[in-house]
DNA sequence: GGACACTACTGCAATTTGCAGTAGTGTCAA
DNA sequence: TTGACACTACTGCAAATTGCAGTAGTGTCC
């Protein structure tokens, strides 16, 4: 049977459609750009391009340099076509993977040390890629986007990014101010404050700026 | 070979520490309180809990009313020791999957029309979910927390969640005004109102404030 | 009394990840 | 000049995870 176009196959074609890749750069350029996006595996993104090759929607030939060969796919018209109908289906529901918050949750059996030293681990892996993008967008300044004419779509996107990244920062320094009023992680319970808390939430105003 | 202890093994575990459940209600509860934070499929949810009786972190019986049954499953002091030997690990990096933002970043091949629909698919996606925790949060101060010592801890976690939502909601606003000047989804390229973004991103401000 | 939603799972194929392994290339330093 | 080490450029395989179909009992409403 021929295979399935996923998501992931079509975010692989869609970076086909700028230029022709090979499958090394294909991992490094997808790994970089759609990371805060749609984030996949090393190895899923040198499997992808094989199957837009069986679907022939690329081709792929081999180019030697020395004693090393590497595979360049490039773009069909039926892959162009194929992009093309990709907006038929409805876009899947976002999906946010936090390991760091699923610990704060269950907090309650270890210590407060543990519970700043997992904000701390979040607030380093947020704020590394807070970085990469704050860099990216200098370099589009500087010396310019890799692909000029479409400068106002991956600026969109970073927007995005560096909004979501912000308001991560804010809510981790307002958790460790909240964690240093508690005298322990368990059985704290519904305090006067946690109280307030809640009636905030439930009248869906922001306890941060409140 | 012993099954592996995964992150979503530690979910479950976490869950039984606080009473017992049958599979069904694992299933149920593990979807509703931890959708935000480590979203896992019904099915794998039935099977982490025989691992974990398996590795003799908890026990399981059987259950029977009338002519159907339903399995128990009860944590161990093992599996209370486990649980405490969770903070050893570093925590691992978040992971955001964003079907919409995939298809924003190379909307280039649709119409202004497709990404506009894809906004609004984003936006009731989001907003769905917003309104589940404000609704969890009205319910906390009317019938109480299921585990009254616990409401720190959970209505942290839904600040969280709350600051995510209202930050994605304000971007889709934000978003649909950039579009609203754009001629077309292609080559639009580094207009001046791109540079004027990009100029803010490489200073880490955000557009949406200034 | 039949339709339909909900409870309560299991089996299996397909997707995706993580990790180890293989091998060529370029650079810097002892 | 010869390792060491990082980077390029992949593949194979086991394990984790998902999606879907299937099975079956229970409760409710018309």
């Amino acid at each position: 049977m021929t295979p399935k176009m996923t998501t992931s196959s079509y975010a692989v074609l869609a970076l086909l459609d700028l230029k022709p890749w090979t499958g090394y750069e294909l991992t490094q350029q997808a790994q970089r750009s759609l990371r805060y996006a749609w984030p996949k595996s090393e190895r899923l993104l040198y499997s992808e391009p094989k199957k837009l090759v069986e679907l022939g929607y690329a081709t792929t030939h081999k180019e030697t340099a020395g004693n090393r060969t590497r595979n360049v796919y490039e773009i069909t018209s039926e892959g162009r076509q194929a992009l093309g109908e990709w907006t038929g289906s409805r876009t899947e529901a976002p999906r946010i993977e936090i390991e760091a918050l699923l610990r704060l949750l269950f907090a309650d059996h270890g210590s407060i040390e543990d519970v700043r030293r997992t904000l701390d681990e979040l607030e380093s892996d947020i704020g590394e890629h807070h970085q990469a993008v704050v860099d990216l967008m200098a370099s589009y300044l500087d010396g310019g986007h890799p692909f000029p004419s479409r400068a106002h779509l991956s600026v969109l996107f970073a927007t995005f990014q560096i909004e979501m990244f912000k308001t991560i920062e804010k809510w981790i320094e307002f958790a460790r101010h909240e964690v240093d009023d508690w005298p322990d992680t368990r059985d704290l319970g519904m305090t006067e404050r946690t109280e307030e808390l809640t009636r905030l939430l439930a009248q869906d105003r922001s306890p941060l700026t409140h």
